[in-house]
DNA sequence: CTCTGGGGTTGACACGTTTTAATGACATGA
DNA sequence: TCATGTCATTAAAACGTGTCAACCCCAGAG
């Protein structure tokens, strides 16, 4: 029935004041050789484990970053989490991983319990795209990197890749395989992924000569490959006229369409051509291998990653930086028929 | 400049003492409605939040739960994940998640992480299977739910899902196909999924009359697609002389074996085919679809919760309890041609 | 009138750590 | 011998919350 071992018993051990452990355990250079030794052995013969609360109570902060993505279910936002902990680990940083699952109330929720834990700072890819949340993270003074979200303030950092350019490469290159009437399957437009990757898709339109009638565009609840196949099933339903191409928001949407469109026996690309987005790894070995567009998902978490700890590292002058990567066409199969599609 | 804000000045403006404050928010029936009206309204206008170091530190123990897994990027955990949240939020404890990245060395250190914040409970994926590490954890006091990992001890709970029935389901329905010389692609052995797969597998041979020299083993060093390609890889220069089917442990592996057998020009399941395990939503959209041992993986996150905090919440007499699953075989093309098979 | 009881509230302490100013030990130089 | 300085260690005071015994007030009973 040992009692919870603290600072206290192994000092007792040691024989030397609770202060003299906490200095080993945070400025060891401080300390003597020797009594260092015997502290030390005493941590150990304790299975002394150093109470977190307390430190964090002390300090103020803890020494967690707390990141939020859209959904965990998404591979896209699981290796942007790898990069984060690669990151976070090799400083010394714990981080608290939660996801909104796109919506605002849990959203609101996760950032609460950050908000208890005393985060050290939040890598945060926002919900809505107002700025709001940042901004009251901000007044708590808790340092917020945006994550896959560009912003044009300059009181913030923020990592993102240009949406709008990845949207545009998209739809040209279902253009260039022929297309002339598209859609587009796509999550809620609060998200600024999807608003974004539309501007670029249409602005893709325009510089081929077409109006924007020659998209139609199916909104969709969340953006899974669920939703990706309720998608598929009313463009089946609601008219035989499909579409030329079909440009997904996500891949995995576009993975969910697939699906119902080789069940309905309907040839990609030779029926309807076909591109998604993120170019997440089952992408490749999909039924019809996916075209899509890449983002350089790692770096993007670790990126974010350095950019939080610079900020909380308030020794060293921050200067904000607003970080945007280029997208990368990945041209497979689903996008072009090898006839060069229809025309 | 507001200074932080905490219980104290909550108090000072709604004309009460901090211990009311407290009562407001841990025990309101025992406070007047006036004054938590009060109470509350100043805890709204100063945008108060609890500091959680304090309280865990006061409580001696958090509201918050650790789960390590063994692969974030495997959907199989990420849903496994989803329901461990579900349940949690639902009960107001937050989730410290945690990938150990098939890596003891990460796995130490994301414990001692959960130790440091002193965690209500850990659910707990094992990389190795001695049971050592969740016995340290429990000397700590620290309640553990082994999750997809069953134990025959009696001392604590367990959530699984029967690992040799479904290898033992999985390579009865290769060889129900006509195999008769199987591969079995399997990640390192002390991954307890891996061993029992295996040992179910076996069993199947044994059952269909076969020696253990029918089925090849190809071990690799993780349990993701890279792996599975290079799997493949190594069984494509290794002799011509292909096995009749493939056995992976795993459907990221089956996805990475899948696509490098394919690139080869060999028909699945014509030439060779393929089962994988999990049933993960790729599976079934894959080039071929996939053909998989489907487990309850949503579930499997919602009863470990339940029991945890259970076995948390001192005040019921919590009885441990080991939960096995059966696991179901999902036959879809990839694992036996439709002329029923090589024979 | 006093006594009793109970609901509502208070004040003070404890939780385990970090930090700061103070203390002690010891060597050096005057 | 004494002043001075350096280095290692210590004692004590926070940090913000939860708990618990004590307290106050008022109603109802005697």
């Amino acid at each position: 029935m040992s009692r919870t071992v603290g600072i206290k018993q192994v000092a007792e051990r040691a024989g030397v004041s609770p202060g003299t452990v906490s200095n080993v355990l945070n400025r060891p250079e401080r300390v003597a050789e020797a009594t260092r030794a015997r502290v030390e052995q005493a941590i150990r013969e304790l299975g002394f484990v150093r109470n977190g609360s307390a430190s964090t109570l002390r300090a103020g902060h803890s020494s967690t970053l707390g990141l939020m993505v859209l959904d965990l279910a998404n591979p896209f936002f699981t290796d942007v989490a790898r990069g984060v902990e690669d990151i976070a680990s090799e400083r010394g940083y714990a981080v608290l991983l939660a996801s909104s699952a796109e919506s605002a109330e849990r959203e609101q929720r996760n950032l609460r319990v950050f908000a208890e834990q005393r985060v050290r700072g939040v890598l945060l890819t926002p919900f809505g795209d107002d700025g709001e949340t940042a901004d009251r993270l901000r007044e708590r003074n808790v340092p917020v990197v945006l994550l896959d979200h560009p912003t044009p303030r300059a009181n913030q950092c923020s990592v993102a890749v240009d949406d709008v350019a990845g949207g545009e490469l998209a739809v040209r290159e279902l253009l260039d395989g022929g297309a002339r009437t598209l859609a587009f399957v796509t999550g809620p437009m609060v998200l600024r992924q999807c608003a974004d990757r539309r501007r670029g898709a249409l602005r893709a339109l325009r510089a081929a000569g077409l109006g924007r009638e020659a998209m139609r565009e199916v909104p969709v609840g969340a953006m899974n490959a669920r939703s990706g196949q309720e998608a598929a099933r009313r463009l089946l339903e609601t008219g035989p006229p499909l579409p030329d191409a079909i440009f997904c928001a996500n891949d995995l949407l576009a993975l969910g369409v697939l699906r119902v469109l080789l069940q309905a026996g309907i040839k990609v690309p030779t029926d309807v051509a076909l591109i998604g987005y993120d170019d997440i790894e089952f992408s490749a070995a999909a039924a019809v291998p996916l075209s899509s567009v890449r983002q350089p998902t790692y770096q993007l978490g670790r990126i974010a990653t350095e950019l939080l700890l610079e900020e909380c590292d308030e020794s060293a002058g921050h200067a904000h930086q607003q970080v945007m990567f280029q997208p990368e066409l990945v041209v497979r199969e689903s996008s072009r028929s090898a006839s060069g599609g229809p025309s």
